[in-house]
DNA sequence: GCCGTTTTCGGCCCGACTGTTTTCAGTCG
C-alpha cells in the first residue's frame, strides 16, 4: 500500500461525502490529508511502529481519527468508511464529478431525479432532454453538460509542461502586444514547474481590460470560449488545453500572482497565517480592515505576513511555509550553477549531430565539461557501439580536444544494464572511460524485486559512476518500470554511484519526490539532458526545475562543481 | 475532521462567472 493509494482512498471518501452533502470542513479535512500524504516521500507504512500511528499525527492535517484510518488501511488494505459510504452513494457517481460544470450537488440531483450513475447515462439523459426538466437545471445547463461530456471524452491526460508551453505561446505573445498591458505572467502549476499541467493560468495587469479580453477570446488558437467576463475569461485551445485569463489592477498584481500560482494547499497555509495575524489575504492584496497594506509585488505580500518570499517551485505545502518562517529556505540550484552536462549522444549512436557539433554547442553555452555517452552494442536499435567503435571515438575526442579552448570532453558511455545486472561493455574499455553511465533499456516488465536486484547489481560494479533515468518512465507514454527506489537510493549511498535527474521533458527521471528522497539520504545527483541534438542541450532548465522542486541546492548537484571537484565525487575504482 | 500565545469549542481561505431565479446556488480555481 503506497502513499498514493492511501491518498486516493481519502480523496474518494471526500468525493462521496461531498455528494452526500456532508459537513464541508470534514470533506476538506480528507482532501487536505490526501494532499499531505501524496506529497510525502517516506512511505506512511514505515512511520507506523508500535504506537498505533502516533507519529502520523505529527503530519499537518492528520489527527487522531485519520491516523487511525491510515493504520487500518496499511494493515488491512481497505477502509470500512469507504464501504459504508458507497452503500448510500454508488461509487460510480464519483466519475460524474470529472465533468466540468457538474459538481456534487448536481450529481446527487441527477442521481435522485433520474437514477443516473454513469457518464454514459448522463449523456443519454441530456441528449433526450430529460436533464433540463429537473428543477434547478435548464436548457442551457443541459447543453453545457452535453458539451462538457464531449470535451472530456476528447481530453487527454495532463500535458507535459513543454507541450503546454508550445501550445499557449502564440496566445501569450499576442496578449503581450495588446496596448495597455503592463505586466503578464503565467501562474499556476506552470510557474511552479510541475512536470505536467492540467491548465494554464495567465495573469495580466492592464490599464484597460476590454481589448485584452477581446484579443484573448478571439485569438486564432482558441477552439472554444467557455466563459467571458470583465476580468476573468476561460478558453480551450487544441489538445483540450484550457487557458484561464485574469485581469487585475496593477496594485493587485503581486497578490494575484501569489494567489493564482498556488498550490491550493500552499495558498491556504499562507492565508491561514494572515488570518492569525488579523489580516485578510485574497487575490487583490493583503488587508488590515479596509486598508490594503500590500499587493503590488509578490514579495510585499509575503512580507506582510512576516514571511520571506518563497520560490514557486517550493509552493506545495511540503514544509516551505515553516522553512520560510524560520528563515531556513534553501538556496535553490539555478541553471547558471551548472558547469557540465553528463549525458548526450552523437551520430556515433542515435544522436543527430556530430561529436564536434555537440561539443562546440556545449562550449558556447559556457560549460566546463561534458560527457559523451553513446550507447553500447546490445542497444542495436539506437546504433549501440562495440568496443572498437568506442576506441575510434576516443581518438576523435582526443583530436577534437586539442582544438577546444575551455571545454573538457569526458570519455563516457551510456552502458546498457543487461538482464542479469552485468554491464554491456568489456572491462578494458570500461577502464578507459572517464565516466561510466549505466542505464536500463530493456526488459521493463521484470517483477519489482528482480528489476531492483538487476539495477543494484549493476551499481555495485566497481566501474559504475552514474545511474541514468533510474525508473525508465516516459511521461504519458510509458509507466516507470517497477523498482524499489529506496533500495536504489541505499545502493547509491553505499556504492558512491550518482543518480541522474534526466532533463529530457518526457522523462524527468528521477522525479521531484525521488530526488528529494535521494537528497535526504545524502546521495549526490547529476542533472543531464540526454540530448540527441544540439538544441536539446537547452533542456537543462527542465532538469533544474525538478531539482528545485526537490529542494536541491548547488551542493546536492554534482555537476555544479568545477571539473576537478566533480572528478573527486566520482567513486574510486 | 483538524486545531489551539485569545480557544479543548467553535471556528475553519476567498471571490468570479453562469444560469436560473427574483435574490442566489452551484461550480471552479
Amino acid at each position: 500500500m503506497e502513499n498514493r493509494d492511501i491518498a486516493r482512498m481519502f480523496e474518494r471518501v471526500a468525493d462521496l461525502l461531498e455528494i452526500q452533502g456532508a459537513n464541508p470542513f470534514r470533506i476538506r479535512a480528507y482532501r487536505t490529508a490526501s494532499l499531505t500524504i501524496e506529497g510525502i516521500a517516506t512511505p506512511l507504512a514505515s512511520l507506523i511502529g508500535q504506537d498505533d500511528g502516533k507519529a502520523l499525527q505529527k503530519l499537518p492535517g492528520i489527527g487522531k481519527d485519520l491516523a487511525g484510518k491510515i493504520v487500518t488501511i496499511v494493515r488491512t488494505g481497505s477502509l470500512p468508511l469507504l464501504a459504508e459510504l458507497s452503500r448510500h452513494t454508488p461509487e460510480s457517481l464519483v466519475t460524474l464529478l470529472q465533468i466540468p460544470g457538474l459538481g456534487p450537488k448536481r450529481a446527487k440531483l441527477v442521481h435522485e431525479a433520474l437514477g443516473v450513475e454513469t457518464i454514459d447515462q448522463l449523456q443519454a439523459a441530456a441528449a433526450a432532454g430529460r436533464l433540463g426538466r429537473i428543477r434547478g437545471f435548464g436548457k442551457a445547463t443541459e447543453q453545457s453538460i452535453l458539451r462538457a461530456i464531449e470535451q472530456s471524452r476528447l481530453k487527454q491526460v495532463r500535458l507535459r509542461l513543454t507541450e503546454a508551453e508550445a501550445i499557449v505561446r502564440p496566445l501569450v505573445e499576442s496578449l503581450r502586444r495588446v496596448p495597455g498591458v503592463e505586466r503578464l505572467e503565467i501562474a499556476g502549476s506552470f510557474r511552479r514547474r510541475l512536470e505536467t499541467v492540467g491548465d494554464i493560468d495567465i495573469l495580466v495587469s492592464a490599464s484597460d481590460p476590454a481589448p485584452v479580453v477581446d484579443t484573448f477570446t478571439r485569438h486564432p488558437s482558441v477552439v472554444t470560449v467557455q466563459a467571458s467576463g470583465d476580468t476573468k475569461c476561460s478558453v480551450v485551445l487544441r489538445r483540450s488545453l484550457q487557458v484561464d485569463l485574469r485581469i487585475v489592477p496593477a496594485d493587485s498584481f503581486g497578490a494575484a500572482l501569489q494567489y493564482f500560482t498556488g498550490s491550493q494547499a500552499h495558498g491556504v497555509a499562507v492565508r491561514t497565517i494572515a488570518v492569525k495575524r488579523g489580516l485578510k489575504l485574497n487575490e487583490y492584496g493583503v488587508f488590515r480592515g479596509d486598508e490594503r497594506i500590500a499587493g503590488r509585488e509578490e514579495e510585499d505580500v509575503y512580507r506582510a505576513v512576516d514571511l520571506p518570499w518563497i520560490p514557486p517551485e517550493l509552493r506545495e505545502n511540503r514544509g516551505e511555509v515553516e522553512a520560510s518562517a524560520a528563515g531556513r529556505l534553501p538556496r535553490l540550484v539555478e541553471v547558471a550553477d551548472i558547469r557540465g552536462d553528463l549525458q548526450m549522444h552523437t551520430t556515433s549512436s542515435d544522436g543527430r549531430h556530430t561529436l564536434e557539433q555537440m561539443a562546440v554547442t556545449a562550449e558556447t553555452r559556457g560549460y566546463d565539461y561534458i560527457g559523451i555517452t553513446d550507447h553500447t552494442q546490445s542497444l542495436r536499435i539506437a546504433g549501440g557501439m562495440s568496443a572498437d567503435g568506442f576506441r575510434r571515438q576516443f581518438h576523435a575526442i582526443e583530436a577534437l580536444q586539442k582544438r577546444l579552448e575551455t571545454l573538457t570532453i569526458l570519455k563516457s558511455a551510456e552502458v546498457d544494464i543487461l538482464e542479469d545486472g552485468s554491464l554491456d561493455l568489456d572491462e578494458a574499455t570500461l577502464a578507459e572511460l572517464d565516466v561510466v553511465v549505466i542505464a536500463v533499456h530493456s526488459r521493463f516488465q521484470l517483477p519489482k524485486e528482480a528489476q531492483t536486484r538487476r539495477i543494484v547489481r549493476a551499481m555495485q560494479h566497481p566501474a559504475a559512476n552514474i545511474l541514468a533515468h533510474p525508473t525508465g518512465r516516459r511521461l504519458n507514454r510509458r509507466e516507470p518500470y517497477p523498482v524499489e527506489m529506496r533500495e536504489i537510493i541505499a545502493a547509491a549511498r553505499d556504492s558512491g554511484v550518482l543518480l541522474e535527474m534526466n532533463a529530457t521533458p518526457e522523462r524527468l527521471d528521477l522525479n521531484d519526490a525521488h530526488a528529494a528522497m535521494a537528497r535526504e539520504a545524502g546521495v549526490k545527483l547529476v542533472i543531464s539532458t540526454d540530448a540527441h541534438r544540439m538544441h536539446e542541450l537547452d533542456w537543462m532548465r527542465h532538469g533544474v526545475d525538478q531539482a528545485r522542486r526537490a529542494w536541491c541546492e548547488p551542493q546536492h548537484i554534482a555537476n555544479t562543481r568545477p571539473l576537478a571537484e566533480f572528478r573527486k565525487l566520482l567513486r574510486k575504482r
